[in-house]
DNA sequence: CAGTGGTCTAGACCACCAG
DNA sequence: TGGTGGTCTAGACCACTGA
C-alpha cells in the first residue's frame, strides 16, 4: 500500500459519515470487513477507526461494534504557550516589565490552590507583558517559594516568570479556566484600557506531582481572542 | 503481557522526564532498545512513543530520534457540548425563549462567514438559554437558508436552533473563538445583567463541506468558566 | 455462544537524517 | 551508509457484548 493508509483510510470513513452513508447512531461494518473491503489488514482499519473515536465521531464498544455517535462530540483544542512565543508567533516584539516582585501572606484562595498553610507567605509577581511596547497582558502571579526556591534569584528582568518557570519546571501538570472579567480600576491603568473594559482572563494552577508550584491570572488586552478550528 | 502494556510503557516513559531522567531536549532511547529492555515489541514501544509526541512532551523525527520536547507545548483540549447538555450536566433545568426569528438582510460580517453574495437574506434568531428559569446564555445566530432550507419549518419552540442544527446537520466543520465582550444594554436587560458586565462570548462559523450554515456568537452569562486540566 | 473490538508480536519495507 | 522512526501485515489471544 501507499504507506499512508491508515490515514486514507480515516478520510474514507469520515466521508461516509459525512456524507451520510453511514448514519448517526448506525452500526459501522466490523473491522474484519471492512479490511478485506479495503484490502489492508485489520490492524490498519484499526488504527483508522481509534482516531475517529478520539475525535469523537464514532463510539466503540467492545464486543458490541462500532456506531456513528448520535450527537458527535466537538473537541476543541488550543495550543497553550509562553506568553512571549504568543506574542512573536504575532510579529511583534516582546517586551515586560515588572511592577512587583515581593514576599507577601498569600490571601485564602491561592492558599488553597497551593496547598499552603494558613500564615504561609509566598512570591506574588506581577508583570505586564508588552508587544511592541504596548500592554498585551497583564499577569498576577503567586509562586510557592519551597516548590521553586530558585525563583527567588531569578534574573526576573531578563525573563518573565512565566517563561522561568517554564523552563525550570517543565512537564508540570495544571488546572486551565477561561472567564471574562471586568477590568479594575488598577489594572486598567496598567493596561492602559478604559476603565471597565471586558478582558479575557486565563486562571492557570500548575504542579508537578505533590508541589503545587504557582497559581496564576493572566488578564489579556481587550479584543484579544482564542481561536481554533474544530 | 499485560493487555495494557503501551499504556503502562507511556506512564513509564512520562515518569522518566518528569523525574528528570530524560532532560529536555536529550536524546531518549532507540524504539528497538525501549523494546527490549522492557520485553516487549517495537510497535507497542511505537505506539506508546506516539501517544506522547500528540500530547507534546517529545518531538519525533524519522532518522533524527526522539528528543523530549525544551519547551513542552500543552494542549487544552475543551468538549464542546450543546448548551443543553452543558446545562442540564450542572444539575439544572434547562429552558429557552425565543426573541426574534425572521428573515433579514445579513450585515456584512455575517455575508464574509456564510459566503452570502451582497444583498442576501439571512435567518435571523435571538435565543436566551435558561438554568432553572434563569438566563444562563444569549445566542445571537445567522442560519444559512440554503443550506438549511428546513430551518424555516423547524419547531424552534420546543427544540433550540442550536440543538435543531446539530440534529439535522452533525459532523460539520467549524471555526470557534473565545473572547470577553461588555454586554450591550440591550443584551444586558435580557440577561438580567448589571449594565457593562463582562461576558465570556462564543462566536463559532459551521460549514459542511462547501456549504456554509451558521454563524453565531454565544454570550454567556457573568461569571461562567471554561474549565480543563492540562 | 459467535462476533466484536483491544491489544501484542515478529517481521518487513521504506523515507529520512546524520556523519 | 547505518540507524532512526513511520507504517503495514498476518496472526494470535483476550474481554466483552448480545442473542
Amino acid at each position: 500500500m501507499s504507506g499512508m493508509s491508515h490515514a486514507v483510510l480515516r478520510e474514507s470513513f469520515k466521508n461516509r459519515i459525512v456524507g451520510g452513508e453511514w448514519k448517526p447512531g448506525a452500526l459501522i461494518p466490523a473491522e474484519e470487513i471492512l479490511a478485506s473491503d479495503y484490502g489492508c489488514s485489520r490492524t490498519t482499519v484499526n488504527r483508522a477507526l481509534q482516531a475517529l473515536a478520539e475525535t469523537g465521531l464514532i463510539e466503540r464498544r467492545r464486543g458490541a461494534g462500532t456506531r456513528v455517535k448520535l450527537l458527535p462530540v466537538r473537541q476543541a483544542q488550543f495550543t497553550i504557550s509562553v506568553v512571549r512565543d504568543d506574542i512573536e508567533a504575532a510579529g511583534a516584539v516582546y517586551g515586560h516589565r515588572i511592577l512587583l516582585n515581593k514576599k507577601a501572606p498569600a490571601p485564602a484562595y491561592v492558599r488553597k490552590r497551593l496547598h499552603l498553610s494558613e500564615k504561609a507567605k509566598a512570591l506574588h509577581i506581577l508583570t505586564v507583558h508588552l508587544a511592541d511596547g504596548r500592554p498585551h497582558a497583564y499577569e498576577d502571579r503567586w509562586v510557592n517559594i519551597a516548590a521553586a526556591p530558585a525563583i527567588l534569584t531569578a534574573p526576573l528582568a531578563e525573563i518573565s516568570a512565566n517563561e522561568w518557570l517554564v523552563r525550570e519546571i517543565p512537564y508540570t501538570s495544571g488546572d486551565i479556566a477561561f472567564t471574562a472579567v471586568q477590568v479594575t480600576q488598577d489594572v486598567a491603568e496598567m493596561m492602559e484600557t478604559p476603565a471597565g473594559a471586558a478582558l479575557l482572563c486565563v486562571d492557570r494552577t500548575t504542579w508537578l506531582g505533590k508541589k503545587y508550584v504557582t497559581t496564576m491570572k493572566l488578564y489579556y488586552r481587550p479584543g484579544y481572542a482564542l481561536q481554533t478550528t474544530l
